[in-house]
DNA sequence: CTATTACCTCAAGTATGGTTGAGGTCAACA
DNA sequence: TGTTGACCTCAACCATACTTGAGGTAATAG
């Protein structure tokens, strides 16, 4: 590491816990970035750790890079400050919010129908949550009224 | 349709709402089975329909397709009982629990960080999830300590 | 000065969950 | 009997998120 306070690729590895081939493909992705010295080695603004750290909350909470990556695209630049996080985990904590009430709507139908057995494409709560089910039309006496309204193809 | 009441593998995908390809993506997995008529071409029993429903279902819950079979495989058979449905949702609902908690647990720690900003892997408890943050999918992996470890050497 | 790390690029491999296409066969309808 | 449409196999491809390896350069410790 050099006096200036940049950090190589190890140290960003070991600082942040993310593996060297994990930052070398979050550059290659555009998630994160560094310059050069003058052996063409990277190195990196300390910054890049709170970025690297984001970036693996938001990982954990089941967003992927792409979308990360237009998160982060919509903010000024590299620091990601203190204003910056609150709005981009109160996003983010939306789309947990989604994600656990699906997940939780589907346990609860689950238990609903424990024993009923039915799992009937039309009649089964669990087989028609509201999200799409159908890439293939269904056949034409197995559809309901709603589903032949929308049906693609 | 033959009258022994079998069904070609397209009308499985039209009753079942799933691809022909997946149908035979899902046969390569074992996930299901099918006999072969005097021409090659497969012939599946009824059952399947639930088998694939059961299948459908378990995915939307986010468990992978390993996983879907090994708990199919051990069934006794085919033709999966009201019993048995009800012991595999038990199992699955007891699965949704933990990923909605460990969801949860997350969004409520992003809601108790923002503002604080501080991400540090040491301190801050968005950083430092001691229970399992379940792994959606073929996604990202939080590296453990001896993972951290060896990847220096 | 040399040996050992650490780093570089680029290509290919891994795993999940499929889809697409080529080339050929089978079944059903007129 | 001919001609569609459904079906067959096998290989290759798509996307996500990485890791691994080969072949070579840079930095550093003794």
């Amino acid at each position: 590491m050099d006096s200036s306070g940049a950090l190589s690729v190890g140290e960003v590895a070991k600082r942040s816990g993310v593996a060297v081939s994990t930052l070398h493909f979050y550059e290659t992705k555009g998630l994160i970035s560094s310059t050069r010295n003058a052996g063409n080695q990277r190195r990196y603004d300390r910054k890049v750790l709170r970025r690297i750290a984001v970036i693996r909350i938001a990982q954990s909470a089941g967003i992927p890079l792409s979308e990360i990556k237009s998160h982060l695209d919509t903010l000024p630049n590299t620091p990601i400050s203190v204003k910056e996080w609150r709005e981009l985990s109160s996003e983010w904590h939306a789309i947990l919010t989604e994600r656990i009430e699906a997940l939780t709507t589907l346990r609860d139908r689950m238990e609903g129908c424990i024993g009923c057995g039915c799992l009937s494409l039309t009649d089964c709560p669990l087989r028609n949550p509201n999200d799409v089910l159908a890439k293939e039309g269904a056949g034409p006496h197995l559809l309901g009224d709603e589903q032949i309204a929308t049906q693609k193809t």
